[in-house]
DNA sequence: TCACCTTTATCGGTTATACGATATCGGTAA
DNA sequence: TTACCGATATCGTATAACCGATAAAGGTGA
């Protein structure tokens, strides 16, 4: 299960380029809490040194092909171990009526 | 994102109670590849101690109260995280149809 | 110019995840 | 009874994920 928060990274940046700090708003909009730059920024340098990202003048990230590519085998592997995902859902949102 | 394997562990014995073993075979059906007994019985051993699952006497393990309710929290989180995981799934089957 | 602030980046340390090797335990077959 | 085997469990180790502290870099306003 190692990988994820890379894998969530590259499927931000696929959506729209960001900086690090965008990146970071973004995780703290969806977990609740803001990853500290001792969290983000290594992982950026990780993944750009894997050449799966490219930084602009703005030092705004963007995935490279390999990246891409990256991201779908992430995508598929993720589908693959969470298969019952609608099934999840629905107890989620079912507990969520009881409150 | 720590924490996942103890996460779809629990979900997977919330689903049926299931022994080591067989969690692991269940693990090999969705991710292509056997965890060793050193990934699972440890994760196993830590959710027990943290009083999350029960173990009968045939080594089947089940969720307690707590586990429940730690799962729920779980799945809550896992939701928000992501949250566009509708755009993830087309994007992953759009690819797939490329092949 | 200089003080301030945000962003970017690094560092040391902790925990979760993961592996391979090894050990133990219980059941079964010879 | 004994030999074997799969399941269970532990151990040492490595890497990813994460944090808080700190530092550098760049821009802005006084």
């Amino acid at each position: 299960m190692k990988g994820f928060l890379s894998f969530l990274i590259l499927w931000l940046i696929n959506k729209k380029n960001m900086t690090g700090s965008e990146i970071a708003e973004e995780l703290e909009q969806r977990k609740g809490s803001r990853p500290s730059p001792g969290t983000i920024y290594p992982v950026l340098k990780d993944l750009k040194e894997r050449g799966l990202l490219s930084i602009d003048e703005n030092k705004r990230y963007s995935l490279t092909t390999p990246g891409e590519k990256e991201l779908d085998q992430h995508l598929k592997s993720f589908f693959n171990t969470f298969c019952d995902i609608d099934e999840m859902r629905t107890q989620c949102q079912c507990h969520e009526e009881q409150k």
